[in-house]
DNA sequence: TCGGTTTCGTAAACCGATTGCTAAACGCGG
DNA sequence: CCGCGTTTAGCAATCGGTTTACGAAACCGA
């Protein structure tokens, strides 16, 4: 096939030199060497359309200048994202990316990391799914870089992550609700395994409804659009008698409620408010306009990112490093009838309202 | 660093054998092997963890089992949804993903190849900006397998590629619009470059334009959503005559005039339509339901994984392969009046319409 | 007992780069 | 023209695997 790529070998021989003085020229260890050999080997490198292999040097430099990304979810646009602030920071760096899509398995996440450290990644950003049941941590601890990206583990502490304010910034959208008259809320969420922005949102939300709401949390859980729409109809009803809302684990979630309640007949209304995580661009255009939590996850890459390439150079203290990236509210219609916007289209002959 | 990483010949001495014996064993060529030297290898490979470095592997082997996969715009859902499909053929095939960005730059396109090549990948799928002049054709026919993902390169039948029909659903789309009465259509775009898609999309647009609708074509071209506006409702005035309506060249460009539209207070009416590429989750749920096409954004990152290995196992024949996906007219309010629904919010005040 | 197969394994070359050590060539003062 | 320091460049080992070519032991029938 392509084995028709010149080796060091050739270059060498074609430029009359030895490989020694082909390989110091490449790497620009000029010090001593004469501009005529120089210019020899300028030229040959250029007719030949020389080009050093990666996988040469990297066997022998035992370092590879490539880094694995594992992403649970790349069909995620929050991860998505994130994966070109983490590809920005690499090129600019001259890192390559690993990627790998684990659709949300442990299994597939273990398998993925050990076959990216069979390919000598230097250094490893996993949105995890658990952390492969502590390999993660025993690999670091073996000196292998890792960098948590949005999803941290259990274990407090122990690998460097880069997350956002889920915490403070569910907090501060269930005091909205609070502060809007609504009196019960309900938890949406799909079935997205233990990951620790889902717990961090939920602990939250059980925090407010503790602290702020009083009664029980509810939580609704279900992955098609059916099934949400009759739960979500049955905690309308339970709670007829008071201003209620809906809390969206993520942007996914909260599209798949829109969809249900849409298909349900059920309307975003002051009795009831739907809002949750990720202000996608859609979320102003859908009526009365959709109150969420924007995370800023290009930045959530490049932070993971920029750790990662300080720590395989070496530059960080021995403690992990934890970045916490702020999240901000965006109020609207959809938990604030000040604010609702109903944007209908404008059909003349008036069927609709 | 991870220098401890055992290898063969540690393997090899610890269960009293040669690196041959292991390499054997490790490659299933069992042939000739007594299953005592067999088992006494299983046995120290799982005591010592050992994994075979693909870095060593590839070097002798001259192939690496791992694709490069470079993409324009990686923030653009489809294309996040393309790698995804990519990503989970080749992880069936054992093979690992180098993912390049390229923000749409044939600058950075022809680096990422480069570079991707300096690793020895066996193979590439590029969803290119404009088939880096030449250096495409040239890789392919030196022997590294090349598909093209939905962007084609202007020289027909030159290498793989795997499309969408963007022809004939734009035609569809256009169709639909005359049947729908509307009279005028302009073609809204955002600097896309010269991909073909668009391009195809656009000659569409200007067939329709000319054998259907008469008149000249309007191309509106903004980056931001204030120039968009400005265009929008010059387009509007310049033909408040009769129904009229835009036609978006993709989902981004879709969600920009939608925003644009929002924030200049114009309203998709039956004199006013909208529609355009991309049936992302929001379309059915912004008033009065968005007309789209839908495109199979993973089927094209399957099959171009698919033809891609299928090439690297050399099943393919010498003439380049051209798979065209069918795309998907999805027909609501925004276009048909018959079916424009404004589910509006509920807010008993009456402070909306 | 002996030559001829089978079976089971090994030594060593090789993939394409980097680098420590060594040495040739050169310049220059004496 | 010698001796010595300074430049300049090459030899050969090495990284961690795979594979070719070959050798030794075991076995087998005559």
């Amino acid at each position: 096939m392509q084995d028709n790529r010149v080796t060091i070998g050739e270059v060498a021989k074609a430029a009359g030199v030895s490989k020694t003085t082909v390989s110091r020229y490449l790497n620009g260890k000029y010090d001593f060497m004469s501009a005529q050999t120089r210019e020899r080997i300028r030229t040959v490198v250029e007719e030949l359309r020389y080009r050093p292999s990666n996988v040469a040097r990297s066997l022998k430099l035992r370092n590879s200048r490539a880094i694995g990304c594992v992403i649970a979810d790349i069909a995620n646009p929050f991860s998505s994202i994130l994966l070109k602030g983490v590809g920005d920071v690499c090129s600019e760096n001259g890192y390559q990316v690993l990627f790998s899509n684990t659709d949300d398995s442990s299994e597939r996440e273990a398998s993925a990391v050990r076959e990216l450290l069979d390919s000598r990644v230097d250094g490893l950003i996993v949105n995890t799914s658990g952390g492969c049941g502590g390999l993660l941590e025993e690999l670091n601890g073996n000196g292998v870089p890792i960098v948590l990206a949005d999803r941290r583990i259990e274990r407090e502490n122990v690998l460097d992550t880069v997350t956002t304010d889920n915490y403070r910034s569910t907090r501060a959208c269930m005091e909205h609700l609070f502060q809007k008259g609504f009196r019960k809320v309900a938890f949406f969420t799909q079935g997205s395994g233990e990951a620790s922005p889902r717990a961090e949102r939920l602990g939250a939300y059980r925090g407010s409804v503790r602290e702020r709401f009083g009664g029980k949390p509810v939580i609704l859980d279900a992955a098609g659009r059916e099934e949400c729409a009759r739960q979500l109809i049955r905690f309308s009803e339970e709670n007829a008698g008071e201003r209620h809302a809906v809390f969206c684990v993520n942007g996914l979630a909260l599209l798949t409620v829109l969809q249900a309640m849409r298909e349900a007949g059920i309307r975003i209304s002051e009795r009831f408010g739907v809002c949750g995580f990720d202000d996608w661009g859609w979320a102003s255009l859908i009526p009365p306009g959709i109150t969420t939590i924007a995370q800023d996850s290009y930045a959530v890459g490049v932070e993971s990112a920029k750790l990662l390439l300080k720590r395989i150079a070496g530059e960080q203290p021995a403690s992990p490093i934890c970045r916490v990236l702020s999240n901000r509210l965006c109020i609207r219609g959809s938990t604030d009838p000040e604010l609702a916007e109903n944007f209908p289209a404008d059909f003349k002959d008036g069927r609709n309202p």
